[in-house]
DNA sequence: TTGAATTATGTTAGCGCAAACATATTTGTT
DNA sequence: AACAAATATGTTTGCGCTAACATAATTCAA
């Protein structure tokens, strides 16, 4: 037995039903202040659209209201415990506020992103927070989301004075402090595992780490930049193809985040390196991994949860604000000090 | 210098700038096969849609069309790797298919599970994945869901006959095969720490657990079911509680999941105890984390991401069928043996 | 050449709701 | 009693779009 789908109950029904006009039950069932109703219409309202079933239809009040209490949230991957912990952050404050969050993931890749924009503008979102993908190519799609007026937030990979908010971490200092913990250890020689260039995470952790190469007096060598990714494959693949060149050994390595520290190990352990034996490695993130024996990356925590917490809370307050500014949040890394670099 | 925020293009406008009827842009930019338009015309409208901006109003389409496009899925949380990789699957078909995901996440809480349904309800979701809390209390708004035609699946943590399809994981094989393994091992005196008694994973793992008890003649004790829930810390104050009373110490602890596992371990160590040379104990889910050494937890594996595949499959389905029929698939799991049992 | 088919466009209505503007009905005030 | 204010409800319109049904312009066969 299949019962038909029954169709879904409309304010006409409630008042047909009673033998009002709609616009009465829209009235008791959405009580403005300046409105008035009798409390025995209203009651009679209530009990009816119960009996029968009635759901609000939000896309019928979106239509009017030209508000859709959605945010579209973009990532670049769920696969490690930092964007699923920006998001619970996220969810935090959305939820707070009434807000639903449409989750679009790009796996890193451009087109998938710009495909997501495209369809989050279409479905008429109230906001959009986004963390680039890897591989961008070009803005346009940003600035034309911006002068739209559809307020954007970037987080954790983001675009500076584009018109957007950006709420990240204070990647610089963060590379800076780890690459200074390493030459207090006594290192000189300290590779980059560079994450691409198009992306401001990438670009800020290197500034740092240039930065306290000077700072400390060693020459900044351009062949120790290893080019990777964020990921763990990107990481054991650059470390491999640098290995492969036969190149001498650096006596540390900063990876642009932790996925790709634990390439490289990966890559290292296969040549028969010991870590931190043959050479220390630390990376940039504090993945849930990290903390394991197997693993016990030194590496720089940046902090995810707040991050989405941040960054939700400006894109709301620019949301419901008239005319806010963008504003640039960085929080807070800090050192986090594992066997990786005994 | 802050430009007032434009008002979104609409096809009208596109019309009025060519001087033609508002249809006939419909009819330009979104071709049905019997819709007749000169290439000319279509062409024009192209320019003047790119020129001013235009981007299609779904909200109106779905008001018209009465489909939304969007699947609501709701999770209990994102703490650990099961439920992101679960939503990566959801996501890898939804998008192939031109759905969005609308993310819900309860944190075990029944209240907003009821809550972020009802919101899933009046967005006129075309249809829900659901993962239930933890404190389900009772399945009124389920019934109710379905009923009125909104196709609705159930993943990992289901209720049958229900007149919803359900995608889970054989639990109680895993959890019987997991018991044989510890009881070939010579453990006698098995413990469980069993999750909520409403939902299906925790009767069917200690279905399981008593199965294979039973098919090995060792008596069941119902004092060695130790209710627990699905958090690491639901574990952990289990498992101190269990042992605050000072009951004689079980041989294995057979956990409901990983993370309550990992909580349970914590408490024993804090205790002093050895694991495996005091107690063995076992996870179930093969969380990201039960791989280290630190833990390496012998676990049930769960495969996640076909777990979302295969949910998302269905529910499109039943959402693009007209009587689709309510099927449960139960995928394999795997043991996955490490040294927390030696 | 004529009218039927084909092609190209226009008009109207309605999806479900709420803003804006009526119109009743009741209450309170003097 | 008379009128304004307060209260309660109704009507119309439009949000942006598409389905359904016109109508106009063109093509083509006989």
């Amino acid at each position: 037995m299949t019962t038909a789908p029954k169709k879904n109950v409309t304010m006409q029904m409630i008042a047909d039903e009673l033998g009002i006009s709609q616009m009465t039950v829209s009235r008791a069932l959405n009580p403005k202040s300046k409105d008035y109703i009798s409390p025995e219409t209203r009651e009679k309202i209530v009990r009816v659209a119960d009996k029968l079933g009635y759901t609000p239809n939000l896309i019928a009040k979106s239509l009017v209201n030209n508000k859709t209490y959605t945010i579209g949230v973009v990532v670049p991957d769920l696969s490690y415990s930092f964007y699923p912990d920006v998001i619970k952050g996220i969810n935090k404050i959305a939820t707070d506020q009434d807000y639903q969050i449409i989750l679009c993931i790009t796996y890193e890749d451009f087109k998938n992103e710009e495909k997501a924009l495209q369809t989050l503008m279409s479905m008429r979102v109230d906001g959009i927070l986004l963390a680039q993908s890897q591989s961008v190519k070009d803005f346009s799609l940003y600035k034309k989301i911006i002068q739209s007026g559809l307020p954007l937030v970037f987080f954790d990979r983001y675009v500076l004075n584009l018109g957007a908010s950006c709420v990240g971490s204070q990647d610089e200092q963060g590379a800076e402090e780890i690459c200074n913990y390493l030459i207090k250890k006594g290192k000189k020689r300290i590779a980059h595992l560079s994450g691409p260039d198009a992306l401001s995470v990438s670009l800020n952790r290197q500034k740092g780490y240039k930065k306290a190469l000077k700072d400390n007096g060693i020459r900044f060598d351009k062949s120790l930049i290893i080019p990777s990714g964020f990921r763990e494959d990107d990481g054991y693949q650059s470390m491999k193809q640098f290995l492969k060149e036969g190149k001498k050994l650096p006596e540390a390595i900063v990876s642009v985040n932790d996925a790709s520290a634990i390439g490289a190990m990966t890559a290292l352990k296969e040549q028969g390196y010991k870590i931190p034996e043959d050479l220390v490695i630390v990376g940039f993130s504090d993945d849930s991994r990290a903390k394991f024996s197997d693993i016990n990356l030194t590496t720089v925590n940046v902090p995810a949860y707040e991050i989405g917490i941040k960054a939700s809370e400006i894109l709301i307050k620019k949301i419901s604000t008239e005319n806010s500014e963008t504003e640039n949040v960085f929080l807070e890394t800090s050192l986090v000090i594992r066997n990786s670099t005994f």
